[in-house]
DNA sequence: TCCCTCCAATTTATCGATACACCATCGAGA
DNA sequence: TCTCGATGGTGTATCGATAAATTGGAGGGA
């Protein structure tokens, strides 16, 4: 392997000299930096990072944590907080927690460890008991809708607003029995995203005169295709009425638009049905899915911001919560 | 920061003593061991990876370079190597290539400087011409299509074999006109995955006796769900008459499923599709979607094991192909 | 002429863990 | 009694880059 020292040799000038051309540093003359330039073409040579890790302590790697690239949300986050952070210079070491707790705390604990110089977490379980954790922890972004007393920069998406906006939405478009498809949660746990998502679909059909009628609380185990595909032909079979449907995520919409075709229901003729997520999938789908879209562009700039932010000024400093924006795209499955 | 000599110095005993329990070599007895893992928890010490990576020349990270997690394809073969290095011990670093060469050599280029100990390397447009580069790199396996003499390991799909199953079976379920959606790539392009599953379309259709019609070629751009869309709607725009589609991977076939869906074509009734990768959604989109399914775990763990072998022992080896197994699933889409 | 400032470039010490050589002790075999 | 091998442990140099202190001139003002 070639150091900076060879370098420096068939340079004729000192390791330093070669160090700061490198990193551009002025204060080298255009002479020297041209020699030095050419003996690092010559030799090919490539800096060690560990070196310059072990020395000044950035690793120029941002950790990302998520339950699992699997789900095509966290698939499409990943991609844009990959290509982003290379705009920005880092490189980025996916992990993923599986949605479990233990999962997450891992990530954050082996964050020190990981040599990276920030992490952005999607969280799920992690909460509030944690927050020591956290705290210790690497400079951190929160990516999802927990409540983390005033500690840590949080990017949030618009969990209530938009489900209650989806179920209005269905609403408008005739629905009256309009069932809610999701996994179940704790009721107590405050501020996760499938509370938040629930909430906005009672507010959404309070707003609407409606009342909830727990028969459609369609039974899914876990927030996946299949899951939701077997919970909504339970409750088919179970041969409970409904005219709509809001799902937790997108996945889950796909799931349950599945299921109905497998009991026969036409999508949006019998049964309307609206995700959340607007992954890329949503327009393709037949029939293409009507979702809420929250903008996942501004969301992972800013998570990278404040993130980047946090990495260069050490500066202790109050955590910032920021809700996403969103839109409502109706496609054809709310037609 | 706590370092080594503190909880040296605590356990009142040597760094190297503390470095040997760390990494649980033996030679160390009961007593100190216990002392030491004592002082470890009482300090909150954990190892600094970059000094152990300066003077070990390891890293423990591999290197993943995929056109981009946005494609189903990617995201959930992504998934699958992090969670099988995770087994092994491994981080993985996600590099995004954009399917272009020079996202590919940087990615080579780079994971030298990358700290990673090896790259698993999806490559799609690199080539013989860039085999000094591989060569010259850290241990390396491609995934992929592409031939490089025999200098690196190398972990195939089963691509020709792949969509000549593909073709037969549409010929089985009655299809006479079978279209080929895939982007277009120069013909003297060797041994690119599009170019070997074209071949694969050829070879079915001459094992049916079928002719092969220019006007079946599907005008895709590039392999997305958009692009597929558009391309087949031109093709039914202009009149064509056919009733089975081969796409080169399933996004392509969702959109081409999508495309006829707007030209008010219905699938399998008028027409048959099938896909290439059996991605999860494949058995949730409606209709669901036939398919080629390679065994990806087999793939990843090939992958990670050639990888790691390679890791382990450096001896020079020549490069090893390996294909993947396959298994056609029939779903609703060739029905 | 002398002193002082500035600048380019070099020297030196250091980041934290580990490879390697070395030392001490103890028990067994000749 | 002496030697040898195994066991358990320590001291020191080192990985490669960089921060900080230092040197040696080249100007510039008095």
């Amino acid at each position: 392997m070639v150091t900076m020292s060879d370098v420096a040799r068939l340079a004729g000038v000192s390791t330093m000299t070669v160090s700061n051309v490198i990193n551009g540093r002025r204060s080298v003359s255009q002479d020297l930096r041209r020699r030095v330039l050419d003996a690092v073409r010559e030799t090919g040579y490539t800096m060690n990072r560990s070196a310059r890790t072990l020395r000044t302590g950035t690793t120029g790697v941002i950790g990302l944590a998520v339950p699992s690239l699997d789900h095509m949300y966290f698939a499409e986050l990943g991609s844009r907080v990959i290509a982003k952070a290379a705009e920005l210079g880092y490189r980025v070491a996916v992990q993923q927690t599986g949605a479990h707790i233990e999962g997450e705390i891992d990530a954050v604990a082996m964050s020190h460890t990981l040599d990276c110089d920030g992490l952005i977490l999607s969280a799920i379980e992690i909460g509030p008991e944690e927050a020591a954790l956290l705290n210790r922890s690497i400079p951190l972004v929160l990516l999802g809708e927990r409540l983390y007393g005033e500690a840590v920069d949080h990017v949030a998406m618009p969990n209530v607003e938009g489900t209650r906006a989806a179920t209005v939405h269905l609403v408008e478009q005739g629905c009256r029995r309009i069932a809610w498809a999701s996994n179940a949660v704790p009721e107590d746990d405050q501020h996760n995203v499938v509370i938040d998502r629930l909430l906005g679909y009672r507010r959404g059909l309070a707003d609407a005169g409606l009342r909830e009628d727990p028969e459609l609380l369609v039974p899914v185990d876990q927030p996946t295709m299949a899951d939701a595909a077997a919970g909504i032909a339970q409750m088919v079979r179970d041969g409970v009425e409904f005219d709509g449907v809001v799902a937790v995520t997108d996945a889950v919409a796909f799931g349950v638009m599945r299921g109905l075709a497998n009991a026969g229901l036409r999508v949006p003729q019998d049964v309307r049905v609206i995700g959340f997520d607007d992954v890329q999938h949503a327009q393709f789908s037949v029939p293409s899915l009507s979702t809420i879209a929250p903008d996942h562009d501004w969301m992972v700039t800013t998570a990278l911001t404040l993130l980047s932010e946090r990495i260069k000024d050490h500066s202790p400093r109050p955590g910032r919560e920021l809700v996403a924006p969103f839109r409502l795209v109706a496609r054809e499955s709310t037609a």
